[in-house]
Order: structure tokens, then C-alpha cells, then sequence
DNA sequence: TACATATATCCGAATATGCGGATATATAGC
DNA sequence: GCTATATATCCGCATATTCGGATATATGTA
């Protein structure tokens, strides 16, 4: 029963809810994409991607000095809370602004390297 | 997003799970029932129930003396994640053992007045 | 090798959480 | 009102969690 505590334990932050919620809107995004958008420090971003990444809820791809995020997609519980998450919280004003900020920060950073040198402009 | 947080937490403890779990199988019991069936102290058994309760995950009605506590069934994200909990939990270890601690625990309370007095010997 | 950038981990301080005995409250019966 | 039972709340203690600056590690480039 631990893997499961472990899983609502991760869902039950708010800023691990939003980042959720980016990379369910955004598909793949960056450490510092994760910074920009939420406006929170590096350390932070890591460790609460750590933790998202122990629970199996994410999964991390490194690109030249990057790290990608993206959402683990499974047929365990944790793809069913995220859909229940998906479903119930994209309409949240706090989930609504971040993408909005989300999407800015990556416009402005299209001239940027992480976004120039893995190809990833548009998603 | 205060309201989904908080959901999560009441879901993250491993108490509180498994009270939900003997609740989404047998429907409704009282706090002796699940301090019976978890081997738990009244105080903890009480403060739990009222952590569900405040995330609108448990309802309680009272009879006589006694309260009994059921799920609350609605459209929102408690019930997605009641029903992802059902889903993949239910067949864990210690969700079973719980289980037969429960059933071994009402059959043996028969006889007792919370059964007697509001007609609950068998669900 | 030296340096710059991106990310991960460490660390101490503040805060939150869980526990269960003690106590308070609610109800039923006399 | 008094007593008994069931439940809720209070309280202090122990443990766990969170934060973010500081530091370490990893990678790319010259």
C-alpha cells in the first residue's frame, strides 16, 4: 500500500499539482520551463521533479545539459489520477493562469538555447 | 486548488485508506467498527473520520449514540479518485486482511447493541 | 584544462502531521 | 439528575515534510 500512499502523497502539493498540469497541457517541458512558468527557485523545481519521478507519475529525458519532463503513461493507479487531475483541475483558475504563463515563456524563449538546440519551438 | 490538495492528503495516509477501502466494501460503519476491524484507538479512529469528512470524502449519520460513516457518491474529483482507489486497491494485501478482520469483526458484534438497535446484522 | 550553463543534492530552520491518553460532549435508560 | 456508552476534541510530544540558499555534479564549448 506504500507505492499508492506514495503516489497521493506526490499529487498533494500545489506546485506539483501545477506541474502536472503543465505537462499535461504542454507534453515535454524543461526544469527551467518549469521555473519560468510557475516562477518558483531551481531547487525547488528539482526536488518536487524528483519526488514526481520516485512515484513513477514522471519520467526524465536528458537532453545535452537539459533535463525533459514528461508524464509516465501506464495502466497503473497513478494514469488514473492523473486523468481524474486532467478532467477536474485544468479548469482551475490557478491551473488556467499558469498555462497562460507557460505558453508566454516559451514564446519568449523560442531564441533560447534549450529551445533552439533540440528542436522544440512548437510542440 | 485548495479543495483537490486537500482530498489528496486525506488520501495519502495509510489509516485513512483503509478505512475508505472497508467503507467502499461494506457500505457503511460505525467508529467501533473500524477501530474493531484496524486495531486502532477511539481518538484516532475519530480524528481520521473527521479528516475524510472535511474533504467530502466520508458523510456521517448519526443513530442513537452511535455515528455510522459512508462515502459520499457526487460528481466531483472524490469520487474519480474513490473509484481509482476501489479499482487498484482493492486487492492488496493488507486491503484484505482488513477485510476479513472486518466481517470476522461484525459477525462476532451481532449480538452487540449497535447491531441490534438499527437493524445492521447483515448488509 | 578552464569555464559556463543546467540540474541535482545537501543542509539547517521552520512548519506540518500523526499519535494516543485525557478530557469534553452527546445520547439513552433509569 | 445520575450513570453508562459512543464519539469528538484537546494537548503535548515525536516525527516527517518543506523551503531555498549553498554546494556538488553533469554536460558542452573553447
Amino acid at each position: 500500500m506504500q507505492n499508492e500512499i506514495q503516489l497521493f502523497k506526490a499529487l498533494s502539493d500545489s506546485t506539483r499539482l501545477r506541474m502536472l498540469l503543465l505537462l499535461l497541457n504542454n507534453g515535454e517541458l524543461c526544469v527551467c520551463d518549469l521555473m519560468g512558468s510557475l516562477d518558483i527557485p531551481q531547487s525547488t523545481a528539482s526536488r518536487h521533479l524528483a519526488l514526481l519521478r520516485n512515484a513513477g507519475l514522471v519520467d526524465g529525458e536528458r537532453h545535452g545539459t537539459w533535463m525533459y519532463y514528461r508524464l509516465v503513461e501506464n495502466q497503473t493507479l497513478g494514469s488514473t489520477l492523473l486523468a481524474g487531475v486532467k478532467q477536474h483541475c485544468s479548469g482551475l483558475e490557478t491551473a488556467i493562469k499558469d498555462q497562460q504563463r507557460c505558453l508566454e515563456f516559451l514564446r519568449s524563449k523560442n531564441s533560447s538555447p534549450c529551445r533552439i538546440e533540440n528542436n522544440r519551438q512548437e510542440q
